[in-house]
DNA sequence: GCTTGACCCTCTAGCTACTGTAAGGCGTAC
DNA sequence: GTACGCCTTACAGTAGCTAGAGGGTCAAGC
């Protein structure tokens, strides 16, 4: 299968699985006379799984990790719930971060006047030191 | 005042600072005698400025028009309200986001078997088309 | 007078995860 | 034969810093 098919299949950028080929990320597919990419049904699952990974927010890097243990025929699914259960657990902690955010900017809202005076909370507060 | 004690009166890395000043989002401060940079107390309130619209997720080129309206004494205070209301909204599409692969993921851990087996639903459905 | 250490300076390269562009070759349909 | 889409490589650019090289400045202590 061609890279255009392949990307249209797992959900990628062609370019994007030049990339990943590139950092060595996933496996250099053979090559057909003319010097196209010849992808392998595994070499499309192995790309769709990396789609998923990543549209869940594992880097490149943990990526790798989960391709490895995803290429080994032993591995414990313990192994990989594992990782699973820490990106849930990062997810959480972002999560609060935009909350905090959020509930301060909000609170900025309300003291504002909003309207056409050049006094504004915002601008105060955020030139002096404070920490909000 | 050197860069240093402004770094830590801002809040910010010295580096930062002076990358800041690179690409142009904040004035370039004069020199002493000895080629060191010498902020003025406007210079502190602009960085400091700067550090908490950073903190709360504006990114560089909305900081640029932040500081527009901060350095323009006939600004309205409904300009900058407008730019922190949408900031919010942008942070709740966001916190959507996570809300939503964190379910995803949840969801998997459950039907996971969590064990020594080698088999495992996320394994399996990553590696197919699907979009979960 | 000399050393030490904490500052300061510029410049370059690296990070993540792509995306865009240039410049060209291949394959097929009209 | 030519138009068009797909394929190839290679290099540059994006955001927002961060690290490092290689050097200058300043004040204190011996």
């Amino acid at each position: 299968m061609k890279i255009g098919d392949v990307a249209k299949q797992a959900g990628l950028d062609v370019k994007t699985i030049r990339y990943y080929e590139n950092i060595g990320l996933v496996d250099s597919p053979p090559r057909s006379e003319n010097g196209y990419r010849d992808y392998s049904d595994r070499g499309v699952r192995q790309l769709t799984f990396l789609r998923h990974a990543r549209q869940f927010g594992f880097s490149i890097n943990e990526c790798r990790e989960l391709l490895a243990l995803w290429a080994n025929p032993r591995h414990r699914s313990s192994e990989l719930c594992h990782l699973v259960a820490e990106k849930v657990r990062d997810i959480d902690v972002h999560i609060g971060e935009l909350k905090s955010m959020k509930k301060v900017l909000t609170e900025l809202l309300i003291e504002c006047p909003n309207d056409n005076d050049p006094d504004c909370a915002i601008i105060t507060k955020w030139a002096t030191k404070s920490e909000r």
